[in-house]
DNA sequence: GCATATTATGACCAGGTGGTCATAATACCT
DNA sequence: AGGTATTATGACCACCTGGTCATAATATGC
């Protein structure tokens, strides 16, 4: 493998630099990284194959370049959040509206994501979700921890169930919202409001659970 | 395409049958539809390409053929499922069960399963999936509603969004019990009485939420 | 034993893959 | 303008893919 060259890429036009990257986003989030085709990515960015090659150094460099730019979407996002009011089921709602907020800002990265998620073989894979999910096993982890301590949550269940639950519900969702797979809750095209309406019993049921009666 | 002969495909050695549909199993379980390569396959069974061919016409006609062995296994698996006790979340607590013995059971068409669920562009996808999940959606969700209008789970949030938090933990839970991912808590290996604790904290959790307090 | 029908085989095909590299084009400096 | 360093290019490579088919092996019927 010729090693790569990034310096060569930085010199590029802005918008050639943004139109190779597109056209590589688009392709690894329909394709997935191994059916992914670097001759695709060319065709579709107008440059030549060496190009890419001389920039990148091989389809895992390119992948790995694509990825790095996600992670620090991620945690841009994740800066930026802004939780509105006090307690856990507020930082759960934030966590929702953000997520709903990436996943709007950046469709094709959510896409890459879902594809690594379940693609074996997949370069740095492990890496890459370990940072992507670092948010939910570290920060949320940690705060799950904390709101059982204070007593805002109940205490008769380990922490590591319960970030177990609120993680599957958030996976199922952000699933949901993606409009990926067969999915029987249609959350993808609602409107503000809906989708408002929609996280509230969401989390009713998460703060509540699914038995008859009310919260006390 | 050559049209496929199945009937030379059950002539064969019941043993052969086996073995050769077990080669396309485990390479569409780990590969998912598209990386699965034919030629892998036949070298895994010991029988020569011609005969793949012969036998399923295509890589789409053996996928379908896999994919319907799945289906009946499945079936199978819902049918011989016991409920026991009475009741909603007995129910839920019997599909984890039979859930967790299916996956035992049949670990690699699990995996084909979450392999076809993330993958586009796989043949008869919709209807394979819409046939294995047609539990959930169905009877599951009749379940759910019965429940409410029983008034065995609450009634103030809708039948759709009671599914869709049902349904995100047992995505969950048997995604993190096949070991797939990056999974923060650790099913897979567990003892039986082990796992039935986790069952039984996830069950009280979905009863009676995450608030301070009991079910009341 | 012979003729016929069925089944098994793997060399072969067109097309795609990631990757290379001699050559051409361009930019830069004097 | 001339010379040098950088960058762009696409024909080409070895390898793999799903799929075919003439031929060989085998089973069957008489």
């Amino acid at each position: 493998m010729r090693k790569e060259n990034h310096t060569t890429f930085y010199n590029l036009d802005t918008d050639k630099q943004k139109i190779i990257l597109q056209s590589a986003i688009v392709e690894f989030s329909r394709q997935g990284y191994a059916k992914a085709s670097c001759n695709r990515i060319v065709r579709a960015a107008g440059i030549s194959k060496g190009s890419l090659f001389q920039y990148f150094g091989s389809k895992e460099g390119l992948f790995v370049f694509v990825c790095d730019r996600f992670i620090r979407k991620v945690k841009d996002a994740v800066k930026h959040a802004d939780v509105d009011g006090e307690g856990f089921f507020a930082l759960i709602r934030a966590v929702l509206i953000s997520g709903v907020d990436f996943i709007d800002s950046y469709p094709e990265y959510f896409q890459i994501y879902l594809k690594v998620m379940f693609e074996q073989d997949v370069p740095g894979r492990g890496e890459f979700l370990r940072r992507v999910c670092l948010f939910s096993s570290e920060y949320l982890g940690l705060a799950c921890q904390a709101a059982q301590e204070s007593g805002l949550i109940r205490q008769d269940v380990s922490t590591e169930m319960i970030l177990f639950s609120v993680d599957a519900v958030f996976d199922k969702f952000f699933l949901s919202y993606a409009g990926t797979g067969a999915q029987s809750l249609v959350l993808h095209g609602l409107g503000q409001s809906e989708l408002q309406e929609k996280i509230n019993e969401l989390v009713a049921i998460l703060e509540q659970g699914l038995a008859r009666g009310g919260p006390n």
